[in-house]
DNA sequence: TTGTCGCGGGG
DNA sequence: GTGTACGCGACAA
């Protein structure tokens, strides 16, 4: 074979075949310990093995008589040391440089990674060989508290799911019991993987603080001392168990949303709800309420409970797939690259283990030249109303720039970043096409389309890599990446001015993608043809892609639109049409009258406003329609000083409804009553004192005005005129006809 | 009014 | 061990 595409090869998934690998600790003294699952009999065993430390200095000169390999080409960090002992390593480079940690000596002067990923990269192993996702031993739990803050709350209940998907709660009075149950649940589990949402924001932490205040060893791990081990993390400490990784489905989420950008919000309720995970008659209680109602009804908590892992269990299926795919090639461990960003967290340990493993010597993170950073282009075409609309996108256009003109980081001499994007692209045509041949359903679909998603996380990344500011990434270029958006901004700019010369109205294009509207007399046909037209004018390896198709358009603002399809789908893009603190009288009526908008009936959407504005006059809608969640942030006597000068809709509802206790972060609905006064909704109770004048001025001056570039200014006003001054308008509302309004761009 | 900061999540 | 969510409300000036 080719000797550079065995290197590719190896560039991305690592040479050494040893399968099954589940977990990987490592010390810096040079002792690993490996945790293997047989792929074919799922037993689990566990090896020590002995491993050389290594750092890369960029001077040796201070250091005479130290063993050392120099590595080949221009980079900086070129001087590849190793020892018996890390610990001894590492002290007699800093005696030298007179410095007490390596950290110190900056990212300019060395290269040090955490001990497993020393490992990794110099054995060239990774996890999860020759494993499929569901050969995993998964487990979960989720504490069940008396309040958020572990300083004066506790945990009363504790739910467990283990890997064949028995769950069970734990539960009692003695705090301290309950701690010592779930340790020893884990311990006969004796699971590979410990799942929950925001596990590291919230479970670790709090169980942490109270096994430590009620004196109970947290022995979670498989081996070594009990106790949770810390390392610092993006957002806060991440917790660390030896043998165990520790996933956090909120990291999932995140990184999901991050692209797909269609979630409503990152809770688990909301996310396992829009996935269609969450059981229809799924128990609902709000976090502030558990406690108290497991007092009076101590079973609808344990649903409540169990459902959150059975949640979390199917959430980490569908979301982790990914990261596990990942840990099939980055030097990483799979907890690291579950929650890393994709351009630091798995790029750059794929790039030093190709460095290395060439004998080359990696660049060093350096600052920009001072050259801006541009970005891409976004053009607002038209706003209003518009019909046969198609979408338009080239799928990955920054990576298929790179690979189309060679665009790559200067400094990469071995083209490692081009070469893996090209391996990646290539290969993920083939995950598609087995996970489209796999049965629906299956393991193996699973594992193809996760191997699909995490191939198109890291392409997708490559970009972004290439374009971290401030030496963040190791290879940033700013030319190179500004060399990629100027080619996109070429690429959008060409496909619009084709699209338009044959014949399109174009509407908006943003980075990749264009939305178009055609004539009235073309199918879907003519449709594809001019998309295929214009494909065939980029350059090689640049799709453009029909991407889809839709009865009407309503277009706000840039990434502010309403699309309804053919068959009577609604969908609301952007945030002026999904806000998670909406009243939801307001995305009701926002719902309502945007579908009677977009089949062209405007006497509807008067109809939709006419009947808000009585029901929230008459006070027909629920109390609960009306309200807006929010979060307190302020303690009780916090808000009392500052009350005087400035009195907030929340603390005065929290007030008037008696509730004089609460803790920052409790999240409750609230609502306007009438005479001024506010109101929480409480569970289960619909006062109907709300003000609906309020609410009525407010569903015209901030939901209504999402509709206003749909018409012509007059006849706005006379859609959503009040009710009473309809005689002010002469004219009928079934005159009124959709406006779509062009802008110079 | 305009600018800056912190949040999202978890009970 | 690396950070760049990004859009919104709260708070200060």
């Amino acid at each position: 074979m080719d000797r550079r595409i065995i290197a590719n090869e190896e560039w991305l998934w690592g040479w050494d075949p040893t399968p099954g690998i589940v977990s990987v600790w490592a010390e810096a003294n040079g002792r690993a310990v490996v945790w293997r699952r047989d792929p074919q009999t799922g037993v689990l065993v566990r090896e020590q093995a002995r491993f050389r430390p290594w750092l890369v200095l960029d001077r040796i000169d201070d250091l005479p008589g130290l063993a050392h390999r120099e590595l080949d080409g221009p980079g900086a960090l070129r001087y590849f040391l190793s020892a018996e002992d890390g610990t001894a390593l590492a002290s007699a480079i800093c005696r030298a440089r007179g410095v007490r940690h390596l950290r110190e000596l900056g990212q300019e002067s060395v290269l040090s990674l955490p001990p497993e990923e020393q490992y990794l990269v110099a054995t060239g192993r990774t996890y999860f060989r020759d494993l499929s996702f569901s050969h995993l031993r998964r487990m979960q739990f989720d504490l069940e508290t008396t309040g958020l803050s572990p300083e004066d709350s506790r945990i009363f209940l504790i739910a467990v799911r283990d890997p064949d998907g028995n769950t069970e709660v734990l539960e009692g009075p003695d705090e301290a019991d309950l701690i010592r149950r779930l340790v020893a649940k884990v311990q006969a589990v004796d699971p590979d993987v410990i799942e929950n949402h925001n596990l590291q924001g919230f479970d670790l932490p709090f169980l942490d603080h109270r096994a430590s205040v009620l004196r109970v060893p947290l022995a979670l791990g498989r081996i070594g001392a009990p106790g949770l081990r810390q390392r610092p993390g993006r957002r806060r400490v991440r917790y660390v168990v030896p043998g165990r990784e520790l996933i956090d489905t909120l990291d999932a989420v995140l990184r999901y949303d991050f692209a797909a950008r269609d979630l409503p919000g990152h809770g688990l309720k909301e996310v396992a709800r829009h996935l269609g995970i969450a059981k229809t008659d799924r128990e609902n209680i709000p976090g502030d309420r558990i406690f108290t109602v497991y007092q009076t009804d101590p079973d609808r908590v344990r649903r409540y409970a169990a459902s959150d892992v059975e949640e979390v269990a199917e959430l980490a299926r569908m979301m982790g797939g990914a990261a596990f795919a990942l840990a099939t090639m980055a030097p990483r461990r799979y907890e690291r690259l579950a929650d890393a960003g994709a351009a630091t967290g798995v790029i750059d340990p794929l790039l030093v283990r190709a460095y290395l493993r060439s004998g080359m010597a990696l660049p060093s993170h350096r600052s920009g030249d001072g050259t801006a950073h541009t970005g891409a282009a976004l053009h607002l075409f038209a706003s209003g109303v518009a019909r046969r609309i198609v979408k338009a996108d080239v799928a990955s256009l920054y990576p298929s720039l790179m690979r189309a003109y060679r665009i790559g980081p200067e400094r990469d001499h071995l083209g490692v970043l081009l070469a893996i994007v090209d391996q990646l692209v290539e290969r993920r045509l083939a995950a598609k096409a087995a996970a489209r041949a796999a049965p629906p359903g299956s393991s193996a679909q699973h594992t193809h389309e996760a191997l699909s998603a995490a191939m198109k996380l890291v392409v997708n990344s490559a970009y972004g890599y290439l374009a971290a500011g401030d030496g963040l990434t190791r290879f940033a270029d700013v030319h190179a990446a500004n060399e990629v958006t100027r080619r996109g901004r070429e690429t959008l700019g060409l496909m619009c001015s084709e699209l338009a010369a044959r014949g399109v109205t174009l509407l908006e294009a943003d980075t990749d993608g264009v939305y178009f509207s055609v004539p009235e007399s073309w199918t879907e046909v003519d449709e594809r043809r001019v998309v295929s037209e214009v494909n065939a004018l980029l350059p090689p390896l640049v799709q453009l892609e029909f991407d889809g198709r839709y009865a009407a358009m309503l277009s706000h603002e840039p990434k502010n639109y309403a699309l309804l399809t053919y068959d009577g789908k609604l969908l609301l893009r952007g945030v002026a049409f999904r806000s998670s603190r909406a009243e939801p009288f307001g995305e009701a009526f926002l719902k309502v009258s945007i579908a009677r908008l977009l089949v062209g009936d405007v006497a509807g959407v008067r109809e939709a406003y006419l009947t808000t504005v009585d029901s929230l006059r008459r006070r027909e809608l629920t109390t609960y329609a009306v309200s807006s969640r929010v979060r307190l942030t302020k303690t009780p006597e916090r808000y009392l000083e500052t009350r005087v000068s400035r009195r907030e809709l929340a603390y005065e509802a929290m007030l008037a409804s008696g509730r004089t206790a609460w803790s920052i972060g409790d999240k409750v609905r609230v609502y306007r009553v009438n005479g001024g006064s506010a109101g929480v909704v409480e569970d289960g109770l619909d006062p109907r004192d709300y003000d609906g004048e309020h609410y009525a001025r407010l569903l015209r001056e901030t939901f209504a005005a999402r509709l206003a570039r749909a018409f012509e200014p007059d006849d706005f006003a006379a859609v959503f005129a009040d009710p009473g001054q309809m005689s002010l308008f002469g004219r009928s509302i079934a005159s009124i006809s959709t406006v779509l309004t062009q802008h110079d761009t």
